[in-house]
DNA sequence: CCAGACGTTGTT
DNA sequence: GTCTGG
DNA sequence: CCAGACGTTGTT
DNA sequence: GTCTGG
């Protein structure tokens, strides 16, 4: 699972590299670690815009309560690529028959976290793009109107596939099932093919893959990133550091990032 | 057919 | 709204 | 969707 | 084989 993640530049600097307008991008303050359970406003591409979007998808259904909605954002913060096309909440999303109806999105990120798990001890790794500023992240979106209120809530799913050797040996233990996960990063030429409305089903599924380890860099970082008695929202927070217990493995206890 | 779910895999 | 479990 | 039913109303 | 109850 990715629930948590670092977008440590401004939106300026984001609408420059992604060369594309950022009206709201003064309202976005460069984070650390953005925690998913606390529903951050990401900056995410769509439709040729970057606006403000809350991770944890909510679907668009009517006579719902916003705080049923928010239960169910706990578990959207991810889509498995496996079943995307069939859960009913994210299948519109995800591809229509009506292309304007289809939402994909790209969340670019500068770095995510995964705990690496050793004789039952969590050490959470930071893992961020070697050659690029930013990783581009595939997702899909929703709108979404409270009942009562009116107001309009744009939400979003980072979409999960297999992991690669990396992330495999960082991100080995999932909670309850044997499967890992790992974000879908695509590459820079295929943002605008991934956000094509027209491109077919396969085309879609094809997208879903596991990145090459070669592009990402990975090192562990303190366990400040976990206390709640530290603001771990601080650029420290993504410095290596480095845990005597992993030294039996020189990619775990140096880092990923060697050569 | 209808009631009930709708989702993923975390950490202190 | 739409799927699923019974 | 799948397991389980699937049928009617007496006569000596 | 096909309907139905859950």
């Amino acid at each position: 699972m990715c629930n948590r993640a670092s977008v440590k530049v401004t939106g300026h600097e984001i609408a420059k590299v992604m060369n594309a307008p950022f009206p709201d991008a003064d309202k976005f303050t460069p984070v650390f670690d953005a925690n998913g359970f606390d529903r951050p406003h990401m900056p995410v591409l769509a439709k040729g815009e970057i606006r403000l979007m809350d991770w944890g998808l909510m679907p668009n259904w009517p006579s719902k309560t916003l705080s049923e909605q928010l239960q169910l954002s706990k578990f959207t913060l991810n889509a498995r690529n496996d079943t995307i096309f069939e859960k009913a909440s994210f299948k519109n999303s995800i591809w229509n028959e009506n292309p304007d109806q289809v939402k994909r999105c790209v969340i670019p990120l500068t770095g995510f976290y995964e705990p690496h798990t050793y004789e039952g001890k969590k050490y959470p790794f930071y893992i961020y793009p070697k050659n690029e500023p930013f990783f581009y992240v595939a997702g899909i979106y929703s709108f979404w109107k409270d009942p009562i209120g009116g107001d309009w809530h744009v939400t979003f799913s980072m979409i999960t596939t297999e992991p690669n050797r990396i992330l495999k040996k960082i991100h080995n233990v999932a909670t309850t099932s044997d499967d890992q996960r790992m974000i879908v990063i695509l590459e820079k030429r295929n943002i605008e093919l991934w956000m094509d409305p027209l491109l077919p089903k396969e085309g879609v599924k094809q997208l879903m893959q596991p990145c090459p380890e070669e592009i990402m860099g990975a090192h562990s970082v303190s366990r400040n990133l976990y206390s709640p008695k530290v603001d771990s929202n601080t650029p420290e927070i993504i410095d290596y550091f480095p845990y005597e217990d992993l030294k039996f493995d020189d990619e775990l206890y140096y880092g990923f990032n060697l050569k």
